[in-house]
DNA sequence: GCTACTCCCTATAGCCGCTATAGGGTCAAG
DNA sequence: CTTGACCCTATAGCGGCTATAGGGAGTAGC
């Protein structure tokens, strides 16, 4: 029983084109092909792309999968790396929520600061404008480089 | 007493290269010229830098930073929309923060499912493999999609 | 056989917000 | 007069898709 690209597709939530893309990108081997060049999967593939789709879902990127994949496939004696892996993930998703609830006391600060019609004196804009620079305190920008600056 | 793109990078905490691209992009004008063809930046460029800035470590897009330019280089009687505009980021981070409280439940139940030397057996391929395919519940996936389904 | 419709194919460009690279010009200090 | 830090433009690349153009394949009803 095989299924064509859109069977795929529905199988497990993804779009036709993001499915060719990640063939493109060496996540999901080439496929099988009718006489016309359609392509054609098993349930194996099915699998292996919910698979993708999970790590996906937990913020892997694509190189990640890929490791994960050719481990699947071809399993070494310690797998010791996936642990860490998923440690790296959950401090990274640990440093995202901290500073999205910054974020958000700020935005919350600003939400009040207009009356909504007082037109060049509106006090959102002046606290955009003036306000101090980093929203973790009174220093420079640092929410937008790389790793946040310690202060 | 103007400032050469560099200066303006520093008072800023911006790369030279973004701030070029900013002007490419319509949010800083088109600055006065040396002789030599260097850019030359005034106080209030720097006060304008500083505001977009601000504006992007509140997560706002460039097209949205662009609308709050315009409106403080020609304010109309109201500014509503922005109060719109501010609330609607906090109901975006808030949703952020909802999904990636959920996504680390789930890496933290994950982590602990690989003794770290099993080889194929190793849980967390296991788990990523044939777990329940939605982070949110037992149905289909739907963090990836662009508004998660509702079940 | 013809038409209409849905699905499939490839190739290429675009999205966002930068970042990097190539290849060069300017300017002040030693 | 060379060194080095800065500046310029133009173009391509990043990730993870998404969109568009331009066509072929397969099925159903007439």
């Amino acid at each position: 029983m095989s299924l064509k690209i859109g069977d795929l597709a529905k199988a497990t939530g993804t779009q036709v084109v993001t499915i060719r893309y990640y063939e493109k990108e060496g996540l999901l081997r080439q496929p099988e092909r009718t006489g016309s060049g359609y392509r054609l999967y098993s349930e194996d593939d099915v699998e292996r792309l919910h698979f993708i789709r999970r790590c996906r879902q937990h913020g892997m990127n694509l190189a990640e999968i890929r490791d994960l994949l050719a481990f699947r496939d071809a399993p070494t004696p310690s797998c010791a790396w996936i642990n860490e892996l998923v440690e790296k993930h959950i401090a990274n998703v640990q440093e995202q929520i901290d500073s999205l609830l910054v974020l958000k006391a700020h935005l919350e600060a600003l939400r009040h600061s207009c009356s909504g019609d007082h037109g060049h004196a509106c006090g959102i804009l002046d606290n955009l404008g003036h306000g101090s620079s980093c929203p973790c305190c009174d220093g420079p920008l640092c929410r937008l480089e790389k790793k946040p600056h310690e202060h």
